[in-house]
DNA sequence: GTCTATACCTCGATAGAC
DNA sequence: GTCTATCGAGGTATAGAC
């Protein structure tokens, strides 16, 4: 349908746009451009900016469980699928250099703005928590798994504030590094453990 | 002077407004309605936006670096020094929570809007980085230390931004907690190394 | 479903009286 | 040094023709 794949259109480029420039800084006008479109065509499908934004989150969240579920459907073993996560920082270097971690900057800019979409933006970190959080259990530490989950999630996001601010990719590549020796720590305290018991 | 102190009134409201609400969202009428002036005169003092950005980043590295001082000065130990830094995220919990890292959120905006005062911004997280790294320096991790700065850096960001975006404060506690043993068991390393030399 | 035209507001910024 | 008045640009949002 034609009606829907223009509405998928304004989502995806206004999707770009936020995590570019910023939500605030954002146009009806610089969407409609992006999708060639007309202001007032704007308005058929989205009444206000709050409306394109809870779209905009939406559909993160949508594209962010895929992720998700590919990585598990990737590697059996939870530790690997952990190291999937903590190698977004890699793949996506050239982007968060640029404009910071979509959903860390997003929720930074609600904040400020005291939106009300704040909640549906920290949705998608809870996303992740509770991903990180079930690997850990599969781990073996279920008692903690929460607390790790929310630690590394804290780490990546401060490597990509970091490395947007300073444009510094060898500090990045050295973070990354870091977070996959925790990790490796932390399975061999695990087997240490569960051996002795 | 009455001059110089309406001047510095200006910045002190500009700067705690950029912090609360950000830099785009602030408006000038927002400046001059906290300050009690009207926005006529508020173009006495500063021309453009950009100049007031300026002026406020001015002051933040100046109150940074008598704060650098200070920590200085109450401490000899660069351990106890490195730790009065982690103690921020304690000491300003409410206003983190509410705003995050002063910082890190200005970059963050600044990086958005490609905005030249970046390069202005970023030298108050290079401040905070050399103080880091010179008390690494005194610790006795020479070769790392630049490395390291950057890592507590990081990792306080991370704090911050989500402290922000779920305003948790036991995961804000928790994780000063680990930072204070990473810190402990870094100088116990030290320690061991040097003594077996 | 897509367009043009436009209302209405707030923004940054200027001019000029006092 | 402080004020009022005002400009032009750009923002969100609406009305209505096609």
């Amino acid at each position: 349908m034609a009606g829907g794949s223009t509405r998928a259109e304004i989502v995806a480029a206004a999707d770009r746009l936020f995590y570019e420039q910023g939500y605030e800084h954002t146009s009806f006008a610089d969407i409609a451009g992006a999708v060639q479109i007309s202001r007032g065509n704007f308005y058929y499908y989205f009444k206000t900016k709050d409306e394109i934004l809870d779209a905009v989150i939406a559909v993160r969240l949508e594209n962010t469980g895929r992720m998700l579920d590919a990585w598990a459907a990737d590697s059996a073993a939870p530790a690997d699928r952990i190291r999937s996560f903590i190698d977004i920082l890699i793949m996506n270097r050239v982007k968060i250099q640029a404009h910071g971690c979509p959903v860390g900057t997003l929720c930074n800019e609600l904040a400020k703005l005291d939106h009300p979409a704040l909640g549906a933006a920290r949705a998608l970190l809870l996303l992740f928590q509770d991903w990180l959080a079930r690997q850990f259990v599969a781990l073996g530490c279920a008692d903690e798994a929460d607390a790790l989950a929310l630690h590394l999630l804290a780490r990546t996001q401060g490597v990509a504030t970091l490395a947007n601010a300073l444009k510094d990719e060898a500090f990045l590549r050295r973070e990354v590094g870091e977070m996959n020796l925790w990790l490796s720590l932390r399975c061999e305290e695990i087997a240490a453990c569960s051996s002795s018991r």
